[in-house]
DNA sequence: CTTGAACCTCCAGTCGCTAGAGATTGTACG
DNA sequence: CGTACAATCTCTAGCGACTGGAGGTTCAAG
């Protein structure tokens, strides 16, 4: 009806015109009408569904909980508990997330607190990225048994990138 | 020294021999010697240094950063400023996304809350997610003048993924 | 010497876009 | 009506940080 370009679609939604195509592309957006010439047309309801897809990567939802919640929006006298258990799951995760990002936050909140200020050779950023039992959480899991605290202290010592070395056969 | 396969270096670092095989080719880990029949083996440095971007990594840093942290640690008598710099940027944006995620949490918990768990018609879920005007919180920008909050009350029909419609030029 | 696990290289795929090349179409103005 | 030029088209490749597979070779134990 309103047949807008794809252009005017990008501009009332504000979606880009490449994720606007690629959209279409995955499946996401129904192909429209097009011109003679081939350009698309869209209606007032691309609109509104480019709007509910919007909207719902704004909320982190993956591309695949959007198409099944399209689909689910598709059948209005059903019951909308399936919707529920995806935004509930999404929740589960985002709240994942946030906890893992609070443990990061206050180890490098430590990392920053720790650090003289002084050189390289003394820093404790350094340290601890260099020895991981430095730290003070735990963040990943320790299963197995101790892996001998080894008494590497003082200067934090890799392989250098340097220029390709001849690379000599051992053994 | 310890002249470990890739299998070897893995299990001691807990890092996928993939990803180290990956780690070398976009030069955050040194190419080590290699047998007659062209195999790797490591030695103790790579360990640490492996250990190191393993570490980092954990604590979110991007490749890039990780590359400027570990050839900032083969300098250990000079400033440790810059790597704090590193660190508290990478602060600043894990912050950044806490923050972030806060909302999203509190909006999909509102959705949740207000949802009556009857049909899709009704689901406040749906809804929300259909008309952006309807949430709670803003976490988008909204710089131009007010886009006619229109009364699409009621159903939510968007164009629906079809078989390919006739595809048929207008206009 | 044989077996088979571990290793090798190379390439493709993940996710959700984003950007570019090079060709075509739509539209406004004179 | 012609022309200019913005917008559109398709196609392909790239991002970041890996991960997985195919198909072939090597190592180490028995």
């Amino acid at each position: 009806m309103t047949d807008l370009s794809i252009g005017e679609l990008s501009r009332r939604t504000a979606v880009k015109v490449p994720t606007i195509r690629y959209y279409e592309q995955i499946g996401l957006l129904p192909a429209p009408p097009r011109t003679e010439g081939r350009q698309r047309r869209y209606g007032s309801d691309h609109v509104a569904r480019l709007g509910f897809i919007r909207h719902a990567r704004e909320l982190g939802f993956e591309v695949e909980a959007i198409r099944e919640l399209l689909s689910l929006s598709a059948a209005p006298e059903r019951p909308c508990e399936p919707a529920d258990r995806i935004v509930l799951r999404h929740l589960e995760g985002v709240e994942r997330r946030i906890a893992q990002l609070e443990l990061l936050r206050s180890e490098l909140r430590h990392m920053l607190d720790d650090c003289r200020h002084g050189q390289v050779g003394e820093c404790r950023i350094i340290q601890v990225l260099a020895d991981h039992d430095l730290c003070r959480h735990e963040h990943g899991r320790m299963e197995s048994g101790a892996p001998a605290r080894h008494a590497r202290r003082g200067s934090t010592r890799f392989p250098v990138m340097a220029g390709p070395d001849p690379a000599i056969p051992i053994r």
